[in-house]
DNA sequence: GCGACCGCAACGTACGCAGTTACGGATGAA
DNA sequence: TTCATCCGTAACTGCGTACGTTGCGGTCGC
């Protein structure tokens, strides 16, 4: 896991959630779990939770559960909330091209890129996180 | 230009270079040009010689060309030989999941982004890099 | 009040990549 | 032959990003 290790802990606990919706899981437990710290967790979860995936309640008897049901959750959603942004060149921060070479070039693969984004989202949001268990 | 910068550089390089064909440009030239230093630009363009698409020629009258005609070197060609893997997670190096959601999830997000890429590099095989111009 | 948990901020660390310097090899002109 | 020019490559530095860790405060249930 060295890119993509925040998308691949947030489908890993969403897919555990989706087979036990009622559990409240702790950040501790569900870290030990991933091989990862409770900090994480919460870092990487926290995002979900302000994209309305998850809650998460404090207290002694706290933890995180799903904020919605699981088949209502697409891989989509979840790659979406953390911006993940897997195709995606940098973002339109970018100076002006000194060179017109450079502005033809730029908007051509911007565009073939957004096209393939698209692509991607569409077919992530064809899953749900309740459809993914040990068979694939 | 955060990431990406590699294949920047080198779309940017060949388009100029579709321009005409027969001149030799030396790293230095070319660095100036694109903002960067000549032992980037060697790094970057000594991929692509690996990959069949430049020509480079030591001495005092040395530089780089195209090593084949201009309409015959598309989009694809520069990132494929980049390996610049836009979409693909990690490579297949890893460790074996210790829990049976993850082999599963792996696998399924692992089948979709190969899916992605492949119809990404589709689309960058349709445009040569004589295609590119200032008009776009 | 106390313990368990989340929320958040601040640091240290590891890694990748661009940039830089340096040296060797190859080529062509004087 | 000598020299300047240019490529090829290695080694080092600096910077940005992300993970890991620690610490403190707030909230909830006992």
């Amino acid at each position: 896991m060295k890119r993509n290790s925040r998308l691949s802990l947030a489908l890993h606990t969403l897919s555990h959630m989706a087979q036990e919706p009622g559990r409240l899981r702790t950040s501790a437990a569900i870290a030990a779990h991933a091989g990862t710290n409770p900090v994480v967790v919460r870092r990487v979860l926290g995002t979900l939770r302000k994209a309305g995936l998850l809650r998460s309640q404090g207290g002694a008897a706290g933890g995180w559960s799903l904020a919605r049901p699981a088949h209502q959750i697409t891989l989509a959603d979840v790659y979406l909330a953390l911006d993940e942004r897997l195709v995606a060149g940098p973002p339109p921060g970018e100076e002006a091209a000194d060179c017109a070479f450079e502005s033809g070039l730029q908007a051509h693969v911007a565009h073939i890129l957004a096209e393939v984004e698209d692509s991607l989202v569409t077919r992530l949001r064809e899953t749900s996180i309740d459809d993914i268990g040990p068979g694939g």
